[in-house]
DNA sequence: TGAACGATTTCCT
DNA sequence: GGAAATCGTTCAA
């Protein structure tokens, strides 16, 4: 077992935070593109309400049932890819979703794949931005980060200091402060809160 | 077989 | 601050 798979192991609530300053590359014919992560969230498994996991193994879900190390990236609001990393013990479904990263490697590559004029802070800023910055799409749900897979996941620098507050837009389990971000740095996305959340 | 609902982003006022 | 764009997943009938 590879000494990064051992750390994704362990509980999600505490590999969560530790994974802010890791660093995910992403090689294609087109390059590579690195992004360091700076802000993401922790769905803690089948007993999470608001977990895709909470209503148990279906197609979809199939992947963070599976063994940690793995990409589960799923499709949202008819247009976007977003992409967690599975973590924990196998079986128990818990996943860090990825919101927000900065790009260290392939700035050119990572701007061409973004919206002309996307500022440079914003290339990988909120979780459906990062996968576009890296070129994550519906091929790489299931995709192995410490094998043979074009995706890998390094341990980065340490970070200065850890924030963290109620996830983005999940309307159950809307007060818990599951999301962890680099404090004050300005890749972190803007938080908003689900319409639908309890008051 | 059908309908409601998003772990969102972007553009408009 | 607000609404549109857009479709796979899930649940009800």
């Amino acid at each position: 077992m590879t000494h990064v798979e051992q750390l994704l192991r362990g509980p999600v609530l505490e590999v969560a935070p530790a994974m802010l300053g890791w660093e995910l590359s992403h090689d294609t014919r087109e390059g590579h593109v690195t992004v360091r992560l700076t802000e993401v969230e922790a769905y803690a498994g089948e007993a999470d309400p608001a977990s895709h996991a909470s209503r148990g193994r279906t197609l979809r879900t199939e992947v963070m049932f599976g063994p940690p190390r793995r990409l589960y990236v799923y499709f949202s609001y008819g247009m976007h890819w977003c992409a967690n990393i599975v973590v924990g013990v196998d079986g128990e479904a818990s996943a860090v979703l990825l919101r927000a990263g900065r790009v260290v490697e392939g700035m050119e590559l990572a701007r061409a794949r973004r919206p002309p004029g996307t500022s440079e802070r914003s290339l990988a800023r909120g979780p459906a931005c990062l996968t576009q910055a890296l070129g994550i799409g519906k091929s790489h749900n299931g995709a192995d980060l410490c094998g043979e897979s074009p995706l890998t996941l390094t341990p980065g620098e340490p970070v200065s200091a850890i924030s963290s507050g109620p996830r983005v837009g999940v309307s159950l389990a809307a007060e818990a402060p599951w999301r962890f971000w680099i404090t004050g740095d300005e890749t972190v996305s803007a938080y908003k809160r689900s319409p639908r959340a309890p008051a």
